[in-house]
DNA sequence: GAAAAATAACCAATCACTTGCTTGCTTAAA
DNA sequence: TTTAAGCAAGCAAGTGATTGGTTATTTTTC
């Protein structure tokens, strides 16, 4: 019984229905403790049913990843195009990055930590999609760099800089009193080396 | 049948044992993944056995999480101890810190993401301990920025900080080509506002 | 264009196994 | 004698996954 369809090709897409109820459900409760039930139940379906679209509940995982990560990489450089000022860039980066972990409902870079439930193979591809996501991002570093506006763009800086981001979903109220605007500009603020005069303008208010 | 304790008081700490092998665990393979018999097998004892020093298995994760932060704790007041400059005191906590996270056996701080499988009244014990570790912190924070050394010493600056040093638990490893005391400074480079003439010494080398 | 075959997308039931935890017992130490 | 610390065995509840249908849709054949 595939369900009505009333409109033909309305949602014919269970498919990616699990597979976004599975990265929230990951994302919330961990991988360990999302039960193939839990997935199946979020979507209506009977416990037995998703295995007719992913093999196992691994495979769901680094789906939910790579199809996440390579759906957050084409809305950065659809938000990035054609911004020629580096910092303007980064900035801009910083944004849409905040608001798939921080707003959206799937926010596949958080679910780095669960790939360690995957075999070598599987983290291999999740890792080719983590490469792909941080290229513009290095890019824009060594931009910056080339422009003085940063004293090194080595990759550690990178990586902390990523460090900044992912772990405020750990502490991050939509509900309170930082907007993520606001947030993403404290971060760019305390990566960039600040331009000498405004020393009042930081992450404060 | 107690085994040996051929020293009388000698190690007459199993339950320490059981704490240190679980945090560990949890922080390897996640709190959800890990069974009591990882557990149990990793000091030695049967699968039930761990049932006698502690009622549950979340009881196991609020003490090691609890017990861990204010070892932690202790140690960065140890190693503050006496000094004076915010920015000596500052770079002190990041490396003692690190070290702790990333060279340590127990790594308590990474386990925040777990305390989600907790009951509510375990998790405001926990938040409590981390009250108390960030305490410092917080405290050389202010100094900074009443020295000039740092724009603002606003609570999101402080949880940047922690994201980025938290955060290269997932990326750093020991037998690369950075380390924690080059990571550390890194680290504290890009918080605080250059000091003018030093530009080029940034995270680079 | 209608009948027939094939397919996509499920469900109901269940299996083999793992999980946290309990119970009753044992033994060395106090 | 009592207590601390543990073991051996096992239970009840889940767990990921499989199997064998079932039905609406799609494709093929006549």
């Amino acid at each position: 019984m595939p369900r009505k369809k009333t409109e033909p090709g309305l949602e014919p897409n269970r498919r990616a229905e699990l597979l976004r109820a599975a990265a929230r459900l990951f994302v919330e409760k961990g991988f360990a403790a999302t039960t193939t039930r839990d997935i199946a139940e979020a979507v209506g379906m009977r416990s037995g049913s998703p295995f007719y679209h992913f093999r196992s509940k691994q495979e769901l995982l680094k789906a939910a990843m790579i199809e996440g990560l390579d759906a957050g990489h084409a809305r950065l450089l659809a938000a990035i195009d054609g911004i020629a000022d580096p910092e303007a860039r980064l900035r801009t980066l910083v944004r849409v990055h905040l608001g798939t972990l921080l707003e959206g409902d799937c926010r596949s870079p958080l679910l780095v930590g669960e790939a360690r439930a995957l075999d070598e193979p599987a983290r291999a591809e999740i890792a080719a999609a983590f490469d792909r996501y941080q290229a513009p991002w290095q890019q824009t570093l060594d931009d910056l760099a080339a422009a003085g506006r940063l004293a090194s763009a080595a990759p550690p800086v990178r990586l902390l800089l990523f460090g900044m981001l992912n772990w405020s979903s750990h502490w991050y109220r939509p509900d309170g009193a930082l907007s993520v605007d606001e947030l993403a500009d404290a971060a760019v603020t305390m990566l960039l080396d600040t331009p000498r005069a405004a020393a009042g303008k930081g992450a404060k208010r």
